[in-house]
DNA sequence: ATGGTGGCTGGGCCA
């Protein structure tokens, strides 16, 4: 079984970099973030007919995530579980796939330490810690996958003496980065490769991909029991390249059957 | 280099 997570920066702008990746790469279960569309333009059918069923909460212009699958898509829960104060903003759907509970997260990118919107993601941070235990047992197959908008390390930025008073690196947010995994996930990519300085995301501007400046922010968080099934964990650096990439490129874990 | 790029849009915000 081959999970995967991309944050794509508008579906709109990105379907063909989409279908043709899925075609390449066959995943048995996509999460997407930022599709910046309504549910009512989500290209459903595109999807459909490449044999996945399809799952979005989007709200239109920013935000909106999905979970695509061909192994089954059961029990979709848009937004925090119920009993969670919901978000006014599109940013977590979760569902089953082929016996493995699936959520997709887009983590609000916080914009600067003083700004409100740093305190709401620190909120929701410990929503979604929130949401994994209504949503799953931490002895459950579960993963999280997601853009987090969090370095955890120091060895996740190209350069750590840039981030001094940034957001992504600072203490709460690493805080709360490990208080979800203390629950009972585990950040895959790390486990199986130690070496620093790989990366998810690059900025647009100034040359950061061709300048290796960028950081590791997007994450398939597993539970124990998806964990040790886990053989591979990729992220495809290649898929940054070429014509209108995203900003982000897609992160997979191949996972053997029981 | 207080900029740069890209995606919303249709001027300015967000990342």
């Amino acid at each position: 079984m081959l999970i995967a997570t991309w944050n794509v920066n508008s579906l709109k702008a990105r379907l063909e970099r989409v279908t043709q990746w899925v075609s390449e790469n066959k995943p048995d279960v996509l999460c997407m973030q930022e599709t910046k569309m309504k549910d009512a333009v989500f290209p459903t059918m595109t999807f459909a007919e490449m044999g996945y069923e399809s799952a979005h909460f989007g709200q239109g212009q920013w935000n909106g995530v999905a979970i695509i699958s061909r192994v089954g898509l059961e029990n979709v829960v848009a937004n925090f579980a119920p009993t969670i104060e919901p978000d006014l903003e599109a940013r977590i759907i979760s569902a089953t796939c082929g016996g493995v509970k699936v959520v997709s997260v887009y983590v609000p990118n916080g914009r600067a330490l003083d700004n409100d919107h740093y305190q709401y993601k620190l909120e929701w941070m410990n929503k979604l810690k929130q949401h994994a235990t209504i949503f799953a047992k931490p002895t459950e197959d579960l993963v999280i996958g997601g853009d987090f908008n969090i370095a955890p390390t120091d060895d996740d930025v190209w350069d750590i003496k840039k981030f001094e008073g940034a957001t992504h690196v600072s203490a709460p947010e690493r805080k709360a980065f490990l208080d979800l995994c203390d629950w009972g996930l585990t950040d895959v990519f790390r486990d199986l490769h130690p070496e620093p300085k790989v990366f998810s995301w690059w900025d647009y501007r100034n040359g950061s991909f061709h300048k290796g400046e960028g950081m590791r922010i997007d994450f398939l968080l597993a539970t124990k029991s998806l964990a040790k099934r886990v053989k591979s964990c990729e992220i495809d650096r290649n898929a940054r390249k070429g014509e209108k990439p995203s900003d982000h490129v897609p992160v997979m874990i191949t996972v053997s059957e029981k």
